[in-house]
DNA sequence: TCTTTCGTACTAATTTATTAGTATGAGACC
DNA sequence: GGTCTCATACTAATAAATTAGTACGAAAGA
């Protein structure tokens, strides 16, 4: 038996990414935005969504003539979620390790550094 | 349709990673290191391993009674591959987000930023 | 009111991902 | 030589992930 993924896969990370963005939403506002990134079916679209709502990343609610569609959470912790499952599965949890990475393949300037740093004096 | 995954799925990596550790490999040896990590079937790590030769991830030799596997790529270009799938996918290609939210968890330190600092200075 | 539009529910098909059983043959051991 | 061990090839099963069609009813527009 294969388990569900626990985290988003990743047409529902697209779909949600959306939501997000829009906040609230009808399975054709998400339509009309994926149209804009490539050819899909209406339905499809409304399958994913029954299916995240089913995961329980989103919340339904009878409006006029269409659902109401809206995050069930938070970008930010949806995202650390997916960011600490590669962390765990990729580098056995330890980020220093994807770090060398980032830096290794020139994804991190040294701006970026800066900036970081400057960040975790606010939170210390 | 649904197209294959260009990166390692979960279970390919974790065989992956075993072989880049022992560096070459048979079937039971693989299997010896899987049943360490949990239960699992001779056949399942078999099947898992010719798919990783078919997707180019392993080379096979035939040696005495068994094949024997080895690595087709590099650990660290295939970790770099998946690390830039999971940016694209999640962060839109932008590193800097990432960070944040690992700062904002506390996975990163200030030694890990000092580290990585340095690395950098001798990275230019 | 009749027709067209739109939304949902239901059904379904395909491929991947994952798991593992069975058959078969070669070689090891007695 | 006969038997046991084991490696592989082949087959197969199941659920997830992804995609989308069809039927039906409600509402909107003519």
């Amino acid at each position: 038996m294969r388990p569900r993924s626990t985290t988003l896969t990743e047409h529902e990370l697209e779909i949600m990414k959306i939501i997000w963005r829009l906040e609230e939403v009808t399975v054709r506002d998400v339509y009309e935005a994926m149209l804009e990134r490539r050819k899909i079916a209406y339905t499809t679209v409304m399958t994913m969504m029954n299916i995240l709502e089913q995961k329980k990343y989103l919340k339904k609610s009878q409006n006029d003539r269409a659902y109401l569609y809206r995050p069930a959470r938070p970008q930010s912790q949806v995202i650390k979620g997916m960011v600490r499952d590669f962390l765990d599965r990729v580098f056995n949890g330890s980020a220093e390790p994807l770090l060398v990475h980032l830096v290794e393949d020139r994804r991190l300037s040294a701006k970026d550094l800066e900036e970081l740093t400057r960040l975790m004096r606010k939170n210390p």
